[in-house]
DNA sequence: CAGCATCCCCGCGGATACTG
DNA sequence: CAGTATCCGCGGGGATGCTG
């Protein structure tokens, strides 16, 4: 990233790139689900439910909906009784594993020390 | 990430990395803050302002406090009148950069594909 | 210049109840 | 099983005005 690109990720426009993966992916549960289905493989509604726990039936709907509007899972309908639906990741979903992961693993890294910080930064 | 790992990233504890990533980073302004002291280095407040925009002065302030807590940044103040605070990346905060280029190349890659989707998604 | 204080709105997301 | 529909509280965040 460039001084010259910088408009790209500072102006309120909607070519900024990271205000729309924030936008996407910054809400409470969108990166959750995408990892889970990354690491679990294709699962369905309820297993997904009780792998992550404590999201509502109402905001993991929601969710599922969001991700496939923007192609990066799939849901594919069994029509039997009683009914049967699947999530997977698409190729762009999955594309964005790594970067969740690196996410991660930096957090994980700097937890402590953030943690640290913030009750120095408290007690002063 | 393994299987195995995924107890670190779908429980609602707060050794969940990507939810504690999410909670610092996930809220409107930090990340574009993080670029934009990355790109431009060293700034003061009137600067940031400008530079991103249409940010309200207490949202900058807020999100100023609270990377400065987690030691992402620096805040500088400049004995002088008028008042001069510089902010600066951290070794902390610049070590999230790359991560942030990251995720932008590929909000910016798959951004088409998306909004195409999403078009797609809403004739359907 | 670099903020803090206050007011207030709106929309995210939880809880609950119902359905094909 | 896999959702919809509805209600509602809370807090993120904008607008405005004031200060050292």
């Amino acid at each position: 990233m460039t001084k010259e690109d910088w408009k790209k990720y500072s102006e309120a426009d909607s070519e900024c790139a990271v205000r729309n993966v924030l936008d996407r992916l910054g809400d409470k549960w969108s990166m959750l689900v995408i990892i889970v289905l990354g690491v679990e493989g294709t699962l369905r509604f309820n297993k997904l439910h009780s792998f992550i726990g404590d999201i509502s039936q109402k905001m993991l709907t929601v969710t599922l909906k969001s991700l496939e509007a923007d192609g990066l899972i799939t849901r594919t309908v069994f029509p039997e009784i009683p009914p049967r639906v699947e999530y997977a990741l698409t190729e762009r979903g999955a594309s964005l594993l790594p970067h969740m992961e690196a996410l991660a693993e930096w957090a994980a890294t700097h937890m402590e020390g953030i943690y640290a910080s913030r009750e120095k930064y408290v007690r002063s």
